[in-house]
DNA sequence: TGGAATAATGTGTATCTACATAAATCTTGG
DNA sequence: CCAAGATTTATGTAGATACACATTATTCCA
């Protein structure tokens, strides 16, 4: 259990290399997301509303590894594009997000725009994606 | 060949997946170096300051999987802590950046915390590891 | 019922990131 | 030596993220 030294760093960081291997897919995303105008999180934040199973702010916040607080602004900024409804419309504890038509609209845009990201990303891979894909899931439930 | 649904974004999107994570871990390091003062994102600057291998901000960048113009207001947040001195120093091609004492004493206090956050996600992912380091390099190298 | 305890949400501030564009610097052919 | 072209660095603007703190809504029991 010696100390860890500068080099154990550059070898190991956890986050050091999640955050590179993030910001390079982001780019890659918001690249071929960039004709329908949205940004893979703002997308992948459309997909998580359709979905609807998220009764809360906090908990779609939870299911995205998001803190509610950065999830309120992504929020704002897709009801501003009128693409999200945010109508409190009571029915007990339901969350009340929910798509507007041009949300949906933009979502089937969007769709084959990020499934050529996702190819492209697969294709790159190769036989390594079904690991690394494997190792993703691995480190959100795990840590 | 078919179109793609909400559900292969939900289940198979790269962008996402590596977001979640690098969310929970830069959380998780960020909290780990709190006692000095540093984010997850200027420890590992300051290291790959230290390595002194880029021959320019672009190089360092590029090293970093990081955009020219991140890595400028990085940089500049370090300097104007007085962690790191951007010196045009001449001597040819080096790039002039490189730590200040004080920032060498930061680096210092701030590796046994970093060690404790990666022993922590090495211990959580346990025989994983392995293969999730490897699938990091795997994304970063081939993106 | 009236609050107290709890949960949910919003704001202030700061950092990280990136694209587009501008400015400065370096390199070379004439 | 100088101007055209290329490389490098900085700025304007905007979105993503998080912590601390403030606010609002809900619940639940004495």
């Amino acid at each position: 259990m010696a100390t860890a030294t500068e080099a154990d760093v550059r070898e190991n960081c956890a986050a050091l290399r999640a955050r590179m291997a993030a910001r390079k897919l982001t780019r890659l995303y918001d690249k071929a997301l960039r004709p329908v105008g949205l940004k893979i999180t703002q997308f992948t934040l459309l997909i998580a509303v359709e979905e609807g199973r998220a009764t809360s702010l906090s908990a779609l916040a939870d299911m995205l590894a998001l803190e509610r607080s950065s999830l309120v602004r992504n929020v704002k900024l897709l009801e501003e594009a009128g693409l999200i409804d945010a109508a409190p419309t009571g029915e007990g504890r339901s969350l009340g997000l929910k798509l507007t038509k041009a949300g949906r609209r933009k979502l089937t845009d969007a769709l084959p725009l990020w499934k050529e990201a996702q190819d492209a990303v697969e294709r790159d891979l190769g036989p390594a994606w079904p690991g690394v894909k494997r190792s993703l899931h691995q480190l959100i439930a795990r840590i």
